[in-house]
DNA sequence: GATAATTATGGTATCGATGTCATATATATC
DNA sequence: GATATATATGACATCGATACCATAATTATC
């Protein structure tokens, strides 16, 4: 390793001239250039990033804070975030909250040491108090997975699906496929994510006039694993629903594996659709039908929004909203009211 | 955002107080510590993480460098690592290479530019040049899922399991339920990986005194697809096998979708064994019976050695080898010759 | 109370690249 | 050939924290 002061010295120039031969701002006339070039590769020189840093006050790094990493759904979001951020030469740091609160004030804390230029964060939850620690970061954050209310008071970009509207067609594809017994399956009801969904499935089922039964919701917590025994506990207490909308892949599949166990065939008994359309969905059998949430191009649209702030220099408000879609496949068929 | 110096003008100490203060390195009094604290706080003081690295040397960042995001394989590795870095307020940047040969070498580069204090690196296909690149960063490096002959050539620390021998044990497996027509499904035969696992194959079946036969073998690309496709493409020229044993859980599960297209059952009629042992496996019907690679495991071993290095001054090598394990679930059955 | 040891503090160079400024050389214009 | 313009180069301050060194103030020891 060495730095331009030993290439300087090696060639006879100044430490200016070989700095402008390298990063090609400024004069340099060719011959200098070319003796420059050559001594850097001899002596195996390569520019230290912290110095560049400290300097320019560019790291070149974004963050992005994901509550969980054990799950495809982020993959094809930091996927879409990379596709777009590699374009800059900007590399992603990752950090995860395992939906811990104070692992992501320590995420957003990183932001004010100017390790990245900026972060793209999923939340489940927002609060005030997370709101002020970015705030007073002062840097460029593009928030994802956020409700409506916090995306209009805060001056903060956002890219987002609409959770409501995405239960909503969810319930709503299950009632046109004729199925009025409705069985909903959330993550967590106290976070806002599951808030907002809980209300896609109540307006679904107003809009077809079904009366909402409070023993029809059942919370589980977004693995696998609870999705399966919460489903199990319902079918020992009630009579199986003939549809079931699942917040995540997960869930739907631990569900099935209750179904299953419980003598049920999906989806010629009951029927399922999730949300996320993960991977999972096509491993799957029956293959699911699901709901797109649009992962990859909401981060393709976060990391350009944060570079349209870095690069050049927007500094107004932007807010993004993407359409979640149902992907039909092998999991809901039409109610048949013949048993 | 401020510096000590605003904190040293605003207290009237010095800025190598303010340091000290901030630090706790070196001498200090208890009455300049609170008023430099109280300072620090009113000016939301936070150091700059690249001042401190130019001067120190020291990134507190760890590079990821793995062939393929989409696949949960590796998340268990990246959450592996992650657990053991948290505890030294290391962060980890992730970078993939899409199986790219070129962008595994540009993000060994970024290494010289000492953007990280070192890197953990997955890769499917060691060659010269690339242990050039790693060698020539002069950094801590610690390699996995590698073939033998460059864990011992080499002079950098390396975490694996023996591939050979899981698939070894695999195909082993499926012979003591007195399964003999084995199907190989193989990702790529050219890169390493995939000719450690041929040899794994070829032994057990030497070991059972089964002859080779190399239409058993079917190479696919380690996608879901690919496995199908592949599988489709046998099925029409030859007889199922009674068991096959895949690469990945994904070709497995491409694979069960094709028989299931031809009208074989599993396991009733094919028994199928993958490795990797993801999430997949359980999403999958029947879930799959697997070898777990200890993706988890490599991952928080690859971390402790790599901060051995680095915090702990380790010069000399190590090398680590797991062993992987047979998860049993419900895609093998005995073989039973009444058909 | 004198000396030694400990603690506290400020001054300053340093990490390595960037960028401004001044000066020197080469080229263009009349 | 004289002047104006463009190009080339070196000197030096800067980014912000760290760490070494010298000196000052406090405490311990006899």
């Amino acid at each position: 390793m060495s730095n331009i002061y030993q290439i300087a010295e090696k060639t006879g120039l100044s430490p200016s001239t070989v700095a402008r031969a390298l990063s090609g701002n400024g004069y340099c006339s060719r011959k200098s250039r070319e003796i420059v070039l050559a001594a850097a590769k001899e002596l195996h020189y390569s520019p230290v990033a912290a110095a560049k840093t400290l300097k320019s006050k560019i790291t070149n790094k974004i963050m992005i804070c994901i509550p969980d990493i054990c799950n495809p759904y982020y993959f094809k979001m930091i996927d879409g975030i990379n596709q777009v951020l590699e374009r800059y030469g900007y590399y992603t740091i990752l950090s995860y909250t395992n939906r811990k609160p104070e692992k992501e004030l320590q995420a957003i804390a990183s932001l004010r040491e100017r390790i990245t230029d900026g972060m793209i964060i999923v939340s489940f939850d927002f609060n005030e108090k997370i709101m002020d620690a970015i705030r007073e970061s002062e840097m460029p954050v593009i928030l994802t997975n956020l409700y409506e209310s916090y995306a209009y008071e805060e001056n903060f970009d956002c890219v987002y699906v609409d959770h409501t509207k995405a239960i909503y067609i969810a319930t709503t594809y299950c009632m046109r496929k004729g199925h009025r017994r409705i069985a909903f399956l959330v993550g967590n009801t106290q976070e806002q994510t599951g808030k907002e969904r809980l209300l896609g499935y109540r307006k679904a089922l107003d809009h077809a006039k079904i009366p909402f039964e409070p023993g029809m919701v059942i919370e589980a917590d977004y693995t696998k694993e609870g999705g399966k025994q919460k489903m199990q506990e319902f079918l020992r207490k009630s009579e199986a629903p003939s549809a079931i909308v699942a917040c995540n892949d997960l869930m739907g599949i631990g569900c099935m594996d209750a179904l299953r166990e419980h003598g049920l065939r999906v989806p010629e008994d009951v029927s399922i659709i999730t949300l996320d359309n993960t991977d999972y969905c096509t491993c799957a059998y029956p293959k699911l039908t699901s709901v797109d949430m649009m992962q990859e191009q909401i981060g393709q649209n976060a990391a350009t929004m944060i570079m349209e702030r870095i690069k050049d220099g927007r500094n107004y408000k932007k807010i993004t909203v993407l359409e979640p879609r149902i992907v039909e496949r092998d999991s809901v068929i039409s109610f048949k009211n013949t048993h």
